[in-house]
Parts: C-alpha cells; sequence; structure tokens
DNA sequence: AATATTATCTTAGCAACTAAGATATTTTCT
DNA sequence: AGAAAATATCTTAGTTGCTAAGATAATATT
C-alpha cells in the first residue's frame, strides 16, 4: 500500500474543497450575494420551498437570521413569502426559479460546459468509479458533520 | 454518451463542495473558531510563516482585517507575531504548529482514518483516474474563480 | 536631509449575527 | 367554549468582524 499516494489524494480532496469555496465565493460576490447568502440561495433551490422554521434548522441560523436573510433576498426578487394556508403562522419562502436562474446561470454557464467536458473524456467505467468515491466521500463527512454537531 | 450520467456526476461534484463546507464549519465550531478563521488558520498552516501584508493579499481581507485576524488568533497562542529582522515595519506571522495541531487534529483524526481507508479501498489504478479527475476539475475551478475576480 | 513610499495598526461606520422578548396563531386542557 | 400553553415568526439591543480611510513607524529615494 502506498500511504504518499493516500496522503496526495487525501490533499487533493482537501484542496478540491478549498478552491471549490473560493470559487463559491466569487460567483456570489458578481451576483451581489454574500457567499453565505449564495450558499443559502442554493440551498432554496435545491431543496424547494420551505417554511422560514425549516430553514433556520437546515442553515444553523437563528430565526432572527433568517428573517434578514429572506428580506434580503424578497427585496432582490429572488424569493416571496407566502402565508401557509393550514397555519398561518408559518411564512413559506417560495424560491423564485426563473430569477435565481437568471441570476446564477450566467455566472456559473462556463464552468458547467467545462465540468461536463471533463466527466465525458472518461469511459463509463472511469466515471462509475469516481461516482463511488464521491459517494462514500459524502457519506464520511456526512458522518463526521453529524458526530461533531451532536457531542 | 450518458448526458444524465455527465449530469449526476456533476451533481455529486457540488454536493461533494457542499457537504465539505459544512463539515469545516462543525469543526471550526467545536474549535471556536469561525468558518472563516478556520479557513485561514488552514492557510496559515500549508503555507507556513507570512507577513501580514501577504495574508492580506492571499485572503482577500483588508489590512485592518487582518489585523484582527492575527490578535484573535494571538490571543489563543496559535500564532505569534514577530518583527522582520531585514524590515521592521513587517510583521512575520510564525504559527505555533504544535498548538494549532493539538487544537484540530483530534476533531480531523476519525474523518482522516475513514479518508484514507476509502482511498485505500480502490487499487492504484483506480487511484490515478480520481487523481487525473481532481486535478483537472481543480483546474477548472480556479480558471473560473481568476476570470470573475478579473472581469 | 527632506520627501515619498511601504507595512501595519487604529478608528468610525456598517452589515449580519445571536439572545431575548413581543406578537400572532394554533393546540391543549379543563 | 374559554383560558392557558405552545409554536412560528418578527423585532430589538448588543456583539462581532468587516471595509475604508487615515495614523504611525520604518525604509527607500532624490
Amino acid at each position: 500500500m502506498d500511504n504518499d499516494l493516500i496522503r496526495q489524494i487525501r490533499k487533493l480532496n482537501q484542496l478540491h474543497s478549498y478552491t471549490s469555496i473560493q470559487m463559491h465565493e466569487a460567483i456570489a460576490r458578481k451576483a451581489g450575494l454574500s457567499g453565505t447568502d449564495h450558499k443559502y440561495l442554493g440551498f432554496l433551490l435545491q431543496k424547494g420551498q420551505m417554511t422560514a422554521g425549516e430553514l433556520s434548522n437546515l442553515t444553523g441560523l437563528t430565526t432572527g437570521a433568517v428573517t434578514g436573510l429572506i428580506d434580503r433576498f424578497e427585496k432582490k426578487r429572488l424569493v416571496k413569502r407566502q402565508f401557509a394556508e393550514d397555519d398561518r403562522r408559518k411564512v413559506i419562502i417560495v424560491p423564485n426559479t426563473k430569477n435565481i436562474m437568471t441570476l446564477l446561470v450566467p455566472l456559473y454557464k462556463e464552468f458547467r460546459t467545462k465540468s461536463e467536458k471533463l466527466i465525458a473524456s472518461f469511459s463509463s467505467k472511469e466515471i462509475k468509479i469516481i461516482e463511488s468515491y464521491f459517494l462514500r466521500a459524502i457519506e464520511i463527512m456526512i458522518e463526521t458533520t453529524n458526530k461533531l454537531n451532536k457531542k
């Protein structure tokens, strides 16, 4: 077993994560968002509409901070507030997918094209290897995060 | 060409980045650091000692913000300030590797073990594939970031 | 030797966060 | 049903960490 190689891949993985944060922040700035706002906007986009409380739990922000977050997004017409029909205390945050896409897609376009080209340069057997690595790596990070947040 | 598979890997890559940010922040909290402080501490650890100005350039923070950053680290005995011998205006930030390790290693230990185990579960041919993917993916992200920061 | 430049620090002001409490609505208990 | 408790979000006061601009101290230039 080549320990140097293993360590090198681990380091590469770390660099990959770090570089992705940098890119994420650069895109945020161009979109007129802070790094954290960009992160949570992606969250809303991925998960779809949710209540303010759910967003608070998912992000770890206090409810007050979430109020401010939604205010900023609403001012930019990226989401809108809607009272839940079954419980009028609840505020449903409805992402305006079209506006969000208009804002972000142009900034991601080139990156996306290049990434897909990179992936396509591998055989499907090779892609499966990369996929299985990612799947397990993600699993490990989630385990680690959950353990830390519990303790 | 299987476009669905390509898109899936791209999504997986995105999830990988996102999850790593979550873990990074969870570790920061446990260490009594903010997410950004953790990031820049890792930076110092990786690059070794540097002047305050270099850290400002590398992080994109203003010199004032760097002063505050070093103050927080120094209070925790994670770095110390040292005037440069050749130019006494310069402040060299010397990381206290031992203290930083004492703080962070226990939090990363399990993650590291699991990661290395995961990597070791692949053949060296497979590892080379993963490596080449990472190398190019990192390159693409750096290109994208640089373009955005220039424009 | 005087002036300009450079490296860091300080200060004032701002944005976004937390903690605690206010408000409005719903649920539970008699 | 009506009072009390619980819940979901918002508001407010105070804190933190950031930027921009200017202060301070050391070095380089003319």
